[in-house]
RNA sequence: GCCCCCUUCGUCUAGCCCGGUCAGGACACCUCGCUUUCACUGAGGUAACUGGGGUUCGAAUCCCCAAGGGGGCGCCA
């Protein structure tokens, strides 16, 4: 049997890096097994649904290379793939529960009929009486949580009184139509899940595998990150410059860890080895920096191309475009030492125009640790002015004036480099002071001492 | 309030199923090295089995209880 999962998010203006994860993971098993990668499009809840919110999910989705096998703009032989235009199927499933006893109108909604034994009861969440149905447990197994069990206790909605299907019913008849086997979902779905498999048994359809994978918690301070918290959306790494592969390398580690031990590895050795049973049972936080820590080790390990493909990019968004033949050896000498795109501008920036921005921190940094910044510039000013602009020569004038002047060659670097760039780091020091060339740093060098 | 899930370094985790290792790795942090800067690189370091019972010669690993965390309980998805 070829396997067939599914991601079907709701349009609602976001793509939340769970939402993403949840794609992510049916994606990876459908690539897995060599099955088929399903997008549905819930959008039952017309309010709130635009054409702009779609596109930010199929936008997303394709940024991160999670393209799907049907669904909207791809077709497929099980469609439509918007909720919104399959209300016949709805309302004809919903009369075959009807024929069949297990729903029924009241209040101008029709509801669910759960079986077994009925009472009246006060409940203390929703502070009134209502009807209780003692059912029997419905059961999961479950290949992430193992075997579990939930009963329902009271009939549910199924269509409201405005005649719109609810979520429950409409994602479990899609499902059965749609030929789904595997549910890959957050956990926060897993208490539903009782509501979805009532639905399967009494339309008399198998139940499909389901694997009910751990939530993304906020980094600090209680509860899931939500779309207020900084880095949960997808659209914001995108925008920042993160590498889509190094985002979705990422999620990979929040749940499923690498049975090599690697962290950064290519997606095809990830296809390679992602299992349902691997993924984790307790919830990860999300840690901004380790995220960070992958993109910079992707970025540094990117093809020196692609690399300066995107760094033009991202430079010519930032108001920076010099010629090719300037930028090639200044983006060559910047890849090893960068941390990420979005720093681009302000790590090479001072190559392309002498009205670049001094870093405060930066100079409060080398005053600290090093004295006056200035005077050790003025110290070296005078061999710098008589050296041969190379690495051999710069270091000559370096020690040079560290013997003139009872400091270490070293002194003068940070100084030097702060002078010319008004930056405590950067591509590496010979290649700064040779790609700006002699006259330039010592333009910028006598200004900066004065 | 009721129900479900979870619990190893600050964080992500390996180990747990099939009890016996100084409990391993990664990120972060700290230290030192690279006559010489750096968002580089190399070498080190700090740091964890939630608690309590039980089973056992022996428990992170098996069982029970508690506590803590997360989620669900809608005519939202």
């Amino acid at each position: 049997m070829t396997t067939r999962t599914r991601f079907a998010p709701s349009p609602t203006g976001f793509f939340h890096i769970g939402s993403a994860r949840t794609a992510l993971f049916n994606w990876l098993f459908a690539r897995h097994t060599g099955g088929t990668f399903v997008l549905r499009i819930e959008d039952t809840d017309k309010e709130r649904n635009t054409d702009e919110a779609l596109r930010v999910i199929l936008d997303g989705m394709r940024w991160l290379g999670l393209q799907w096998d049907e669904g909207p703009e791809a077709g497929g032989a099980r469609g439509p793939y918007f909720q919104s235009q399959r209300g016949d199927l709805y309302r004809a499933q919903l009369k075959v529960l009807a024929d069949k006893g297990r729903a029924y109108e009241r209040d101008g909604a029709w509801w669910f009929r759960l079986e077994g034994e009925r009472h009246l009861e006060f409940d203390d969440f929703a502070k009134r009486e209502v009807e209780k149905v003692r059912a029997a447990p419905a059961v999961i197994d479950d290949l992430v949580r193992g075997r579990v069990e939930r009963a329902e206790d009271r009939d549910f909605v199924l269509f409201r009184a405005n005649g719109e299907p609810v979520f429950h019913f409409v994602n479990v008849v899609d499902d059965i139509a749609m030929g789904i086997t595997h549910v890959i979902r957050g956990e926060d779905h897993l208490s539903n899940t009782s509501k979805h498999v009532e639905l399967f048994r009494a339309f008399g359809a198998p139940l499909p595998t389901y694997a009910h994978i751990p939530l993304i918690l906020k980094t600090d301070g209680p509860g899931k990150m939500s779309k207020r918290d900084r880095g949960a959306l997808v659209e914001e790494y995108r925008a920042r410059g993160y590498l889509p592969e190094a985002v979705r390398n990422y999620l990979c580690l929040l749940g499923w860890t690498p049975k090599d031990g690697r962290t950064v590895l290519p997606i095809g050795d990830i296809i390679a080895q992602f299992e349902l049973r691997d993924i984790h049972q307790a919830n990860a936080r999300f840690d901004e920096r380790k995220m960070a820590s992958v993109n910079q080790d992707t970025l540094r390990a990117l093809p020196p191309a692609e690399f300066a493909r995107l760094a033009t990019a991202r430079l010519a968004a930032a108001g920076i475009a010099p010629p090719a033949d300037r930028l090639a050896p200044v983006l060559a000498a910047a890849q090893p030492k960068l941390s990420a795109l979005e720093h681009l501008p302000e790590f090479v920036g001072y190559f392309f125009s002498d009205d670049y921005a001094r870093s405060p921190e930066a100079l409060e940094g080398l005053s600290r640790k090093g004295g006056d910044p200035a005077a050790r510039v003025r110290e070296a000013l005078p061999s710098l002015e008589a050296a041969a602009w190379d690495a051999p020569g710069i270091d000559a004038a370096l020690a040079a004036a560290a013997a003139a002047h009872g400091q270490k060659p070293s002194a003068y670097m940070a100084p030097i480099r702060y002078g010319v760039s008004g930056q405590a780091g950067g591509p590496h020091f010979h290649d700064v002071l040779a790609l700006l060339g002699k006259d330039r740093c010592l333009a910028r060098l006598r200004a900066f001492a004065a």
